[in-house]
DNA sequence: CCCGCCTCGTTGACCGAGCAACGACCTGCC
DNA sequence: GGCAGGTCGTTGCTCGGTCAACGAGGCGGG
């Protein structure tokens, strides 16, 4: 029986060591939402769909398969099937079949999916550098990405060991 | 003709100020979901749940009225309705009327709600220091607490002005 | 007093994401 | 060659969230 409450994690949840998480925590919110809303009203794309082209133009053919995306994207298999299957429904992307495994898909940009993305690019740099990157200042950047590099590794690697 | 180039939008998206945002991104994506996953397999919890509650405890009274925990949970008003519907059948949290306006509501911490709280804080602490905290050094860490700050309040302010 | 207008929180319809189960396919070992 | 076990992407179900519409209540001018 403890007579000194071992206190071990400070059970007060106001820890002073936590501001630093809950100002990321509030900043991601806020931008995310407003490039969401940006995109949507200015193009009609939510801000996933657009990550999505984007990452299919920086892909080699245009192409990914499903699996990449996913991953690309933080989102389930499930979640990039349908994300996939709104952008090919808007004509955006295409549905290939994988030439080297015959269970495997691809998603191709199209045309028009290409022609999308190139006019509302704009509108999400513009997002970012208005809401993310001007009021920081640019050696904070560096910090940022560096920083936030680690952090990205180190949550995202190992699955509970 | 701009002789000095204004930094216009670069049309490409390799564009490396991106570099700092994606990064940023990836941490928030990758950190969110161990945090929430941490927390409902031991505490059956969400994250949001959890934060809700955390700032129930912290309010005055531990009570709170909707509208503002909608603000702080940057959520929806029925978003919030339906999280406190969730809580109110887990019995973690009341419903009371507020005194001073007939159509407000508040949000009350129970006895249970606060229990709950204790014994789910040593594990979201945990996942905080863990996935978020160890990665980063002291002086990063008010970098970032600055920064995020400034861009909370960047890109929380007005709505397009 | 009461009537128009606003704010507060809830509700209905819908949407986007996750998990578990599945079918199709690859791979390696016999 | 054929079968066991793993991988890939899709599908059913459910959850948690938003938006629009609403009813109840506050607030101020005539």
């Amino acid at each position: 029986m403890p007579a000194t409450e071992p206190q071990e994690a400070p059970l007060t949840a106001r820890d002073p060591r936590l501001a630093p998480w809950r100002a990321f925590v509030r900043a991601q919110a806020h931008v995310s939402r407003r490039l969401d809303e940006d995109l949507r009203t200015e193009h009609g794309l939510s801000l996933q769909e657009y990550v999505a082209l984007l990452i299919l133009v920086e892909s080699p053919g245009h192409r990914l398969r499903m699996g990449r995306l996913a991953e690309s994207l933080t989102l389930s298999k499930s979640g990039a099937t349908r994300l996939i299957d709104r952008l090919v429904a808007d004509g955006l992307v295409a549905r290939v079949s994988c030439s080297s495994d015959a269970r495997g898909a691809e998603a191709e940009l199209t045309e028009r999916g290409i022609d999308r993305l190139r006019t509302a690019a704009p509108t999400h740099l513009r997002g970012i550098a208005e809401y993310f990157l001007s009021p920081i200042g640019q050696t904070d950047l560096e910090v940022i990405e560096r920083t936030m590099g680690e952090v990205a590794a180190c949550a995202g690697g190992q699955h509970r060991a």
